[in-house]
DNA sequence: GTGTTGCATAACCGTTATGTTATATAACTG
DNA sequence: CAGTTATATAACATAACGGTTATGCAACAC
């Protein structure tokens, strides 16, 4: 469970987290993942280290670049662990407030 | 996304994990929430109050007591923003991979 | 009323996180 | 080789986090 801590912790900046909407779309090098973003290229690299500690990233050497994608284990991890929480909300006490929450129209995000 | 923030910082906590479990198997008062733990009762109090902000837990006024339990919003929210990504790693790049690793004795925590 | 219990809040403190700028390293370019 | 580009690391400031003890307040018990 330290891998969640490391796992969770990573999830909760937006920064990071727009990181990994972007890397959904397919893989990136350090600079393209940076250009989107108003801080500067050393702030960068720390957060991807941090995904990559958390397991939510992978990189790889490309000649002069570092090649980022996604790694599914960190992301899995953190999806077993809300799993099992899943039951708990979908099957007993929350239930009707959910179903009301959901026909209201949701918006994502 | 604010609320996302909120959510995983909440989630990297592994005392607030802890009390999620505890809270997964029937609401608890502060005090028993307390107990398993070598912390001080503020330190949970605060824990808790996180949680609250975070939509992880709920707490009302029972008489002198503040009984607690889950709350499936944020629990949900979390959910909901993993499975999106799942697509990218259930149907994209690491499918060998993670079926090597899930065929190599997967062990719970 | 007084005392006690259950919990929250305040003030403080050390550690960790996140940003910055400056510098280092490694790989390409000529 | 020297110069540029891509990225990492170092050193530092500030803010946020998580713990502590001390205290406040509401609800119960007498």
């Amino acid at each position: 469970m330290q891998h969640l801590d490391a796992t969770f912790a990573a999830l909760a900046d937006p920064v990071r987290r727009a990181i990994l909407a972007r890397l959904a779309q397919g893989e990136a090098t350090v600079g393209e993942l940076a250009k989107p973003f108003a801080i500067s290229q050393p702030a960068i690299s720390r957060h991807l280290r941090v995904l990559e500690a958390a397991a939510l990233i992978r990189r790889e050497r490309d000649g002069q670049h570092r090649r980022c994608r996604l790694d599914a284990r960190g992301l899995e991890r953190a999806s077993e662990w809300l799993d099992f929480y899943r039951r708990f909300w979908s099957d007993s006490f929350d239930r009707l407030e959910r179903h009301l929450k959901r026909n209201k129209g949701a918006s994502h995000d």
